[in-house]
DNA sequence: GCCGTTTTCGGCCCGACTGTTTTCAGTCG
């Protein structure tokens, strides 16, 4: 069971007790969503964190619903909540997934219509709207029904669709929406948020943000966005619409008086805000997207008669770091807003200094169109026009890391000619433009057995090797932790690529002991590959914090088959700092000659 | 059901929008 469908069915639970009694299960309701919301954006399986004892560290799972999840990886079902679901019909559950429609709607709906059977439930509950059913009923209406109609028509073209963009795509609508609102001279600052500023690698909808002293034309002018198949909603502070490409664009609008505020509340994540105001309950503050109200005489430098407004009843905060400093905490990176550790280190003044994109010297894999005749695809871009590409993006230096040689039609004297002709060119490049130097990698297969796919005299021609796992992704756990060794146990092996395998939306990652490898890599002084290219951005950020914790080297890299690609460098280093990885853990911030020297293992 | 910078008991994040209501309930983020 994945980590959606763990997260549906503890939210299943909640409709339940909603049904039952929504003011007596009160919390207990709130409990099970809680749960649910961090089960479903965690960066991890519920599997492997039940495996490495983890389960009870996710913010909102306790005692019972530990032993639920528990009781739910070992035998893949829960007792309780078997019993508990038949309280109320099965055909309750599927209605649940439609927008609009919450626990009070499903139930009412399938209890007054006699809605039974589990499969059909959502073609019922359409074929009853069709025939006026709904409208007719009490607290329903006509609007009420076309607008459960369109959620169904929504929900089935959705299903084919309901796979959250890759980050550049969201990016991209993101960009259109802004250069649309920029045009109403109302807008005074605009910012995308949510998961978006967070960097997080899969989107499902695009927030925006903007701060003007007039909302109502700004949220007219944003209704008028040219791509949009409907409004969803239009109210005085905030809109949402779908774009013709069947994703959710929601705006949000503040004076600019309070966009500090606007920032952080619809930043998120869901669960550093409830955690946040749990915290400023404590110390008297309630917090909101317009401003911090005081429950109790609360003294502040950051509350003063000049930022309070009256009107409201609260003190208003137009930067988002005075918001955080309100609280007497450090301002919070957008990247690592997840409820894990951070907001305790802001209170103590102790977060860590995280890496940038302008710390980054050089980008250490990229494959030019070379032909080495190779296992894999070849770049497309020759060894000069990568080289000029690095020097306009002031890097100090430029690893080509090409696949190795095919194995099946080469023997090793073939590999070290073809090896040999392709340093020969860099050597000719590296003369050619002085301010970038050229390093002589190579990305080599490691083969199932751990074996690496050239032979020690070829190994002997480069700077260094980044082994890479290419076939073989299923194998057994063990059999995929001695591989992984073994590859990086040669001495030329100097970074482990694209750590994981793992393909977004395309392909898991594969098992492995990641804890045995990041303590070989620790004593070994391998480091571990950050892979920028969109579709991998891997390892996922809390494997990234569990090997800083042991203590191993990063990289960051583009993995760069074309120029174009070289600019996703920015894409690695967002997933450095969803990792708390700082400049000093990341060895292509070296200078060229401390990163020959880190390549030599001296 | 969860949780701890007052607490292992007694609290629990906060507000916007819509539809069907004539003062509010349900849903969502």
């Amino acid at each position: 069971m994945n980590n959606s469908e763990v997260a549906r069915l503890l939210r299943d639970i909640a409709a339940i007790y909603t049904i039952k009694d929504s003011q007596k299960y009160f919390f207990q309701i709130l409990a099970y969503q809680r749960a649910a919301e961090t089960i479903e954006n965690s960066s991890s399986e519920i599997k492997d964190l039940y495996n490495e004892g983890k389960l009870k560290d996710l913010p909102g799972v306790g005692p019972t619903i530990l032993s639920y999840l528990e009781e739910m990886v070992k035998t893949g079902k829960v007792t309780h909540f078997e019993q508990i679901r038949k309280e109320v019909p099965e055909a309750f559950f599927p209605l649940l997934l439609i927008s609009g429609i919450g626990p009070k709607t499903a139930f009412k709906l399938v209890s007054v219509l006699h809605i039974n059977n589990k499969d059909q439930a959502i073609n019922e509950l359409e074929k009853r709207a069709i025939c006026g059913d709904i409208a007719k009923l009490e607290g329903f209406g006509l609007k009420k029904e076309q607008q459960i109609l369109q959620a169904i028509r929504e929900y089935r073209h959705g299903k084919m669709k309901s796979i959250r963009m890759l980050l550049p795509f969201a990016d991209s609508i993101a960009e259109k929406i802004i250069s649309h609102l920029k045009k109403c001279k109302e807008v005074l600052y605009i910012e995308a948020l949510g998961s978006l500023r967070r960097r997080i690698p899969t989107i499902g909808d695009v927030d925006i943000a903007v701060a003007s002293k007039n909302p109502k034309s700004v949220i007219a002018w944003f209704t008028k966005y040219p791509y949009k198949e409907r409004i969803i909603e239009a109210g005085s502070s905030s809109s949402s619409l779908l774009t013709s490409g069947g994703k959710q664009v929601d705006l949000m609008v503040q004076s600019p008086w309070c966009f500090g505020a606007l920032l952080q509340h619809f930043t998120g994540s869901k669960a550093h805000n409830i955690h946040l105001r749990t915290y400023a309950q404590s110390m008297g503050l309630s917090l909101s997207e317009r401003g911090i109200k005081t429950k109790q005489n609360v003294k502040n430098k950051y509350l003063t008669t000049r930022n309070y407004n009256k009107e409201l009843g609260l003190f208003e905060f137009e930067k988002e770091e005075d918001f955080y400093n309100c609280l007497g905490m450090q301002w919070i990176p957008p990247e690592i807003r997840e409820d894990s550790g951070e907001i305790e280190l802001a209170i103590q003044h102790k977060l860590p200094k995280l890496i940038e994109l302008s710390d980054i010297k050089g980008d250490l894999h990229t494959h030019s169109s070379f032909n080495i005749e190779p296992s894999h695809d070849l770049g497309i871009n020759s060894v000069i026009e990568m080289q000029k590409k690095a020097e306009s993006l002031k890097y100090e230096y430029l690893g080509f890391a090409e696949h190795n040689p095919s194995s099946n039609n080469h023997n090793q004297y073939q590999y070290s000619r073809l090896i040999n002709a392709r340093n020969d060119l860099i050597e000719q490049c590296n003369n050619s433009i002085k301010s970038v130097q050229l390093i002589k990698l190579l990305e080599v297969d490691i083969k199932p057995d751990g074996r690496l796919s050239i032979d020690d005299d070829c190994a002997n021609l480069l700077d260094g090797m980044i082994v890479s796992v290419h076939s073989s992704f299923s194998l057994p756990k063990s059999a995929m932790t001695k591989r992984i060794i073994g590859g990086l146990s040669h001495r030329k092996a100097r970074i482990l690529g694209h750590p994981t395998g793992r393909l977004i939306n395309q392909r898991a990652s594969f098992e492995a002991d990641w804890n045995e490898i990041f303590h070989f890599c620790k004593n070994n002084n391998k480091a571990i590959e950050i892979n920028a290219s969109p579709s991998r951005l891997d390892p996922p950020e809390y494997l990234t914090r569990e090997a800083l914790e042991i203590g191993v080297k990063i990289v960051i890299n583009t993995d760069s088959h074309a120029v174009d690609q070289m600019d996703l460098m920015k894409y690695g280093v967002m997933m450095a700092r969803r990792g708390w990885v700082k400049k000093e853990d990341v060895v292509n911030t070296l200078s060229f000659n401390d990163l020959i020297k880190w390549l030599r293992d001296k």
